[in-house]
DNA sequence: GTGGTCTAGACCACA
DNA sequence: GTGGTCTAGACCACA
């Protein structure tokens, strides 16, 4: 379910952990479910323990999991993750518009370009 | 002109190159114009002069720039910022309405949000 | 494998540039290889780290290799380096031409030279 | 005559002393033309006089001009620049052919290129 | 004066 | 261990 593309330029752990966060949006991680221990997922990716125990950490310090002593790591609660993804696109919202306005692309130019980014997408899916 | 933020955690070489580019999208920086020296610049930050050579060769490999040995750094043209960042914002734009679809905001609701971010930018503007 | 010739006029770090895309050229360094760290091979070579750091860089810009942090720099794709080689070419023989016009020498003559050259080249193969 | 062009990456001493070959070659300064003065030159093209008298000292070195105190420095010989040309190309082709070689490029797939590129050349020049 | 390259060495994030 | 950034300072070519 997991791939690491090494050519991605962001650190292996913070791939570990996008990934995770997409397989409880997509609903295919849900509330309570149990995620494979470090040592097996560091096992299966082939990647040191340590990347994916900061990756665990991480996720638990957002709220997306908690771990139970002696138990293992458990999806806390899946609408956490749509939350947060909700307020960094109000951020990435602001951002984008800030640079437009420097370069001169007015309301209603970037309203084109983002629905004809609605419609690519549309395509795809069909 | 330019000011480094140690509390960013982008490197240092970043900012210098960013803010170059914001005064040259501003027009402050014209065709043409001679920036401060490699070494003047670092003085005037406090910074080492390796950090500003690489900013300025960073500048010059992105064509914002050109350099003439023994005489000084150059604007090369101040179109080819603009082109570049609304190329920029293009791919924002893509990732914008992936990262959308996947928590399911709508074209609709997502040019809501857009709307709302241009308000706020024409209150500061008043 | 890389020899850095102190009487060659260009600058340490484009020597091995070039001598890395003549090794990946050649196949010994083939896709997913990994390089030697920036460290090992600056001991090696007796020169100072940032030079080979700069170096790597450069190729990875390129697009010849791609860096993982925290754990090394590998050869991306063999075939990279074949298609840019080529593109120099076609810009080698434009200007080679020109130069030719210039002092008389037409087509025929310069296609005796090249002949000339390639016989050259393989009795040094043999 | 001459122009200086601040975004060739070359020094502008070396601009100035290809330039002046090229009036050479073209038949436009014949053997025994007297050249515009160091300070003269350095004025018309708004550059440091060391720059000229530099480029001059090259172009003597090459023996395409000479100096006479107190008069001037004046073209020696056009033949002379032909010459030099000609031994340049003969390096350009073996450089040529030698990376045509590395990359699998052989004899006849070359000549197509140089034939190709004559082609162009003649085109312009109609 | 200007930029370009390089050394020596430090500290950081990441695996 | 790995690469990435930065400092301090030297020496070079060029104008």
């Amino acid at each position: 379910m997991i791939v690491i593309d090494y050519k991605d330029k962001r650190p292996i752990y913070e791939q570990v952990i996008e990934r995770i966060e997409q397989l409880i949006l997509r609903g295919i991680l849900k509330s309570d479910d149990m995620l494979p221990s470090v040592r097996s997922l560091a096992m299966e990716l082939s990647i040191n323990p340590n990347t994916i125990q900061r990756a665990y950490q991480e996720l638990e310090r957002l709220g997306f999991i908690y771990t139970v002593k002696g138990k293992g790591s458990f999806i806390s609660d899946n609408q956490a993750v749509v939350t947060q993804r909700k307020e960094e696109i109000q951020q990435d919202v602001d951002q984008l518009v800030s640079k437009s306005v420097e370069v001169g692309i007015g309301e209603n130019e970037l309203i084109i370009l983002i629905k004809g980014a609605f419609g690519r997408v549309k395509e795809e899916m069909k």
